[in-house]
DNA sequence: GATGAATGAGCATTCATTCAT
DNA sequence: GATGAATGAATGCTCATTCAT
């Protein structure tokens, strides 16, 4: 928390870019495997093969990886996928469109969350933890989440004449939400229920919410 | 984790009673006010005016308070929150149902869940971040989860002509995910978007997912 | 710096007591022999024959031993040497005053001095290193400091017939200021110049400074 | 402390040398601003403006680089203020000497004192500690003070005729010890008492001190 | 000459847990 | 039953110094 008297340097020469890099696999890779609680920064250093003292040049504690991890986090996984796949959905697939089966843009937007989430599961849930434990990374989360959940927005109100939402930013909003949740415990615990029937009743609820009457 | 040589005992005396107490009032306290990690034994018994060796007494580590604080606030925010409210609904209130206001039912359960959440809102969000980083914590949050589940199922059992999931024990757990999980970033952290425009749209989602057209 | 989480406590139990007195002792013991900033927590309590941790029973860190021992320091050393030898110069021997020997009473004041500095050298030189470098320090040494040069500023006013100082106060602070200084640098330098001739100088300094010419 | 197996290097090249100052300047100043024991080789090369081998180019260790500024510190502080000074009062202006006014030569000296402490207050009081801890800049102090007390010492002598010591040397000393600790503390601390009152006596005890009666 | 990456021993501090009283 | 003293392994972080480029 305290500024610390030696910042954290950037690299300069390849040989350190290297480094930095290594620290912040070895820490995703021991985050995922016994969360970020019980991995500390001497384990961290020994598992990118170099020294305790390495991982202070680059980083001033164990929270400046983790928040790394969460920008690139989302930048590989939800942002990218989402993206792409939207895009997909959107510019190579305007046939979806064209047959105004909304009802198949509901079921992509869900599998592209499921997908999100099935890439790092146990990373995922330690960073979800975070958010909730930490107010500066509930904060980066928030920024991130915002590039998707306005995606989201857009995508909605492309296609307004599927869409029945008034409030299509709230909309999104609420989408991202709701189905981020359920398929994160579909995910991660066996539920009381079948996730086969929880992920098709949300698809169900979604379709019910979002869609016209008349599709 | 490890099982102690000593067991915990189970106060047998008034005395012995009102100490074991103590140390969970102090520790709601003190995981509320800064949070489960940062609470430690010897802090727990002194805010309860006792000495450190007395918590262990009685508990043979703070994760055994938790759980109990657990099932407690499950027991008293929740759970009684929750049977109340909806035999109120149900009973005490019939003329609700007799105008067949769907929606008055949808607004009751999320305003139900509202006040959940604003009981103790800091040990809540304590509690779920334990979930995430606990498997023991959480079975214990599934089974008492469990419990507000069933209440939610039977409730939309119970007035199927108001209602038309096909399957009510996924639409029950559905509805809770979604609207816990709004609910609770709504409650949490001031949104990118107002919070009233998110719990307008998560009733509204509610509602087409749940009520029949001719409501 | 920062205030600890875990305040040190006070301990309560004869025990306790006497393991906070074995830090104290073995801090002072190793401050003298390596000095402060050589010594560390883990050595103390080492030495006290406890472990780390009840070093941080008692003492938040380092320096609040240093503090305390300071005080002591002058309560045992400065403060009570000093109070006793003038007041036997004072009661007990009045026949000093008696033959108007100011003279004798300036060589009292010097010997005292150079006795206070004599009881534990290389602990007095830790501690007026740590007065330069440490403000809080330095704040405590002002304050026990100034009790000694309370009992200057009374002895010199209490001689009025034998001595010519218009502002006690001041002369107080510095005779005590001069001697330490110079008493100081003899015992522990092996000065340019021998430290017999310089405390002999001293003394005639002092006398011409303080003492009426018709003495 | 031990002697490193690279020596240190002196410049040739006129690059290295500015380097080399460059690093002592650097040093002076964090030396001033935070300390001699929390700055370190990093920071100094940094603020340098240079990378850190190149500091270990030119220096063994920190402490060679405060050799170094103490050396040049007595030379463009004490040596020379005093120097400069002293001739004034002595080739430059016999006028003062031909008034024989003692007092306002050992107001002169006082002066000139509190002159060079005012120079670099901070550092000051960094070297004085460092003098205290460390025997071997204890021995380079010894060195460069017993220049200016050279120049006392023949300025005492030099005026026999308005001052009455016996022992030029042991006075010389001593007014050097005491004028610099009173001054000092007078410059450092808020001293319990106006710092004027005390600078006042201070030229009182070394008139009645140095200077003749019938002067 | 200069760079800056890497090292790793060293130290301050925490806290879950035990146990003698 | 209650107390609080004691433990000591664990961990975050620093920094003087070396060395490959």
């Amino acid at each position: 928390m305290t500024q610390s008297k030696y910042k954290a340097r950037s690299p300069v020469q390849q040989r350190g870019i290297e480094s930095r890099e290594k620290i912040i696999e070895a820490a995703r890779a021991l985050f995922s495997e016994k969360g970020y609680h019980s991995a500390n920064a001497l384990e961290i250093a020994a598992r990118a093969g170099l020294a305790t003292g390495t991982f202070y040049s680059y980083f001033n504690n164990k929270k400046e990886v983790l928040i790394e991890i969460i920008r690139t986090f989302y930048k590989e996984t939800v942002e990218d996928v989402f993206a792409v796949s939207l895009l997909e959905i959107n510019d190579a697939r305007p046939s979806i469109i064209g047959k105004t089966e909304g009802r198949k843009l509901v079921h992509y937007m869900i599998e592209t969350l499921f997908t999100a989430h099935s890439l790092n599961p146990e990373l995922h849930r330690e960073i979800l933890a975070m958010i909730l434990l930490d107010p500066e990374i509930a904060e980066i989360n928030r920024q991130e989440e915002g590039k998707v959940i306005a995606y989201l927005s857009a995508l909605l109100g492309r296609y307004k004449d599927l869409i029945r939402v008034n409030d299509s930013e709230a909309a999104a909003h609420l989408v991202y939400r709701a189905a981020d949740e359920v398929i994160h415990r579909v995910r991660f615990f066996d539920a009381q229920i079948d996730g086969t029937r929880l992920l098709s009743e949300l698809e169900e609820m979604m379709c019910r919410y979002l869609l016209r009457e008349d599709e």
